[in-house]
DNA sequence: CGATTCCTTGAGGCATCTCAAGGCAAGTGG
DNA sequence: CCACTTGCCTTGAGATGCCTCAAGGAATCG
């Protein structure tokens, strides 16, 4: 559709350079079965047994630099990449030029799968913060998957849980007010951050007033505005990107409020 | 998340009651091979060889009657269905009870790909005319995969597809006024309808305002309105569900009107 | 310290929603 | 065959939630 910088895919074996920037880290390479990500991350579910052959694909490891892009929209499809540290943003391009926020990735959370349906990857994947990285050969984990009946099944309930995902955004976009809409993804955000080990409460956001906003389908003031009236309203404390959540079931009954 | 009616899914083999209807059509089977549905349906880009195996799945063939539905949201996920005739919408509820209508799906689309993340139907398939369906065992088909490369890269690419085409709609729902989501709406429908065999200039609508309108995050006196605003501007004819686009051009460019 | 990016807040406008009324088409029952 | 019901669509008028435009402040960086 939008196909502009045509670069390829980032290739994890050797450093390769995309406009200005080198990847500096020399990529590392591990197993899953030792990764402290493997509970949430790829293997989830897996056995042993099953794991093992993912051991063999030895992931290599890359670090990502904030604002650099781990793929373009529209570079060749190699690799999925699994967030080993960090947070991205994956935006896509209408044929306009108007952009839009698809998601947010965090650690143990899979990029581009809306690549293997055309080759190409059909999004953008920006970090929102230093990052760290797993390059998964596609082609090889589709190798393994042939005879592996766990990591088939394993590759699509990925891809089956990124479009009920979806289903739950174009529901927020479809039918959310203002207030509804942040207050569920601040909720989205908190509890992804306390299943990774983190804070529920309190927290820092790492995308911008306008990254939210692209996301939500509302423009950045209006964001700025619902936050500061939920301060208001003593549901949570904001101070540009660190967010204190005070009343959790408040925020939560945002969403009931108009239905009654 | 909204589990209600917990119903078990349509078996091909036995006609069973859903609420107060009855499954009428006796199921028949038939391979794929020789279906005319085969190069725009599960099979497409599957070689001879690669196809045998599924025709030994001998998929059940149900009709469907206008307004009943093929599977509840929550219901056990046993099948995929494919569209043979008719046309279906998509429908997920919120635990506020409001709906979104999250897609529609004509002959040889595939329903039911959001169910494979967590065993249950993440949404409600519900027929707006009456129309025939095939079941396709996931199971069976999930084993087939094991040993059919091409299938199972198959059964990839058209959830990955779908992810690819929510990307779409999260950007019409989260940039598009109301102009651009109805001539995008229209614009599809007739591209997909094209595909088909039918004209792309003239067709009858299955939906409701009130369906296109949740589909498209506007209210359904917002696009009786656009639709009038269209045929009084000239790029469409519109009587009730009879739509004949008359300048298809000019409905496109209503993209970068914006823009530009 | 200047430049830049990001965030906040205000004021006014407008696109869309809400509420309401009426018309059309199809189905139903007498 | 007609009266009645029902569901769907259209159109109007007024309300409003969000956007647009604008200005200024706060944090970050070179």
């Amino acid at each position: 559709m939008q196909v502009e910088t045509q670069t390829d895919a980032v290739a994890p074996a050797q450093p390769i350079t995309r406009g200005e920037t080198t990847w500096s880290a020399p990529p590392s390479k591990a197993p899953c079965s030792s990764c402290h990500l493997r509970e949430i991350c790829l293997p989830s579910g897996l056995t042993a047994a099953e794991m093992q052959p993912l051991d063999g694909l030895l992931f290599g490891r890359r670090s990502v630099k904030e604002g650099q892009a781990v793929f373009h929209e529209g570079d060749v499809f190699q690799y999925l990449y699994a967030v080993r540290s960090g947070t991205f943003k994956s935006v896509v391009t209408m044929t306009n030029g108007r952009e839009q926020v698809t998601g947010f990735d965090m650690a143990g959370e899979l990029m581009g799968l809306d690549s293997v349906a055309t080759g190409r990857h059909g999004s953008t994947a920006i970090a929102l913060e230093d990052a760290d990285i797993c390059s998964i050969p596609y082609g090889h984990l589709s190798d393994l998957a042939c005879t592996n009946r766990g990591l088939q099944q394993l590759v699509s309930r990925l891809m089956s849980h990124e479009i009920v995902r979806e289903h739950g955004q174009m529901a927020l976009l479809g039918t959310m007010n203002a207030d509804e809409r942040v207050s569920a993804f601040l909720l989205n955000i908190s509890r992804r951050l306390k299943a990774r080990g983190y804070s529920a409460r309190e927290f820092h956001l790492r995308m911008t007033r306008a990254d939210i906003g692209s996301f939500l389908g509302m423009n950045l003031e209006t964001v700025s505005r619902t936050l500061s009236d939920f301060q208001q309203r003593g549901l949570l404390e904001v101070r540009r990107k660190h967010v204190r959540i005070v009343d959790h079931d408040g925020l939560t009954r945002t969403f009931e409020a108009r239905v009654g």
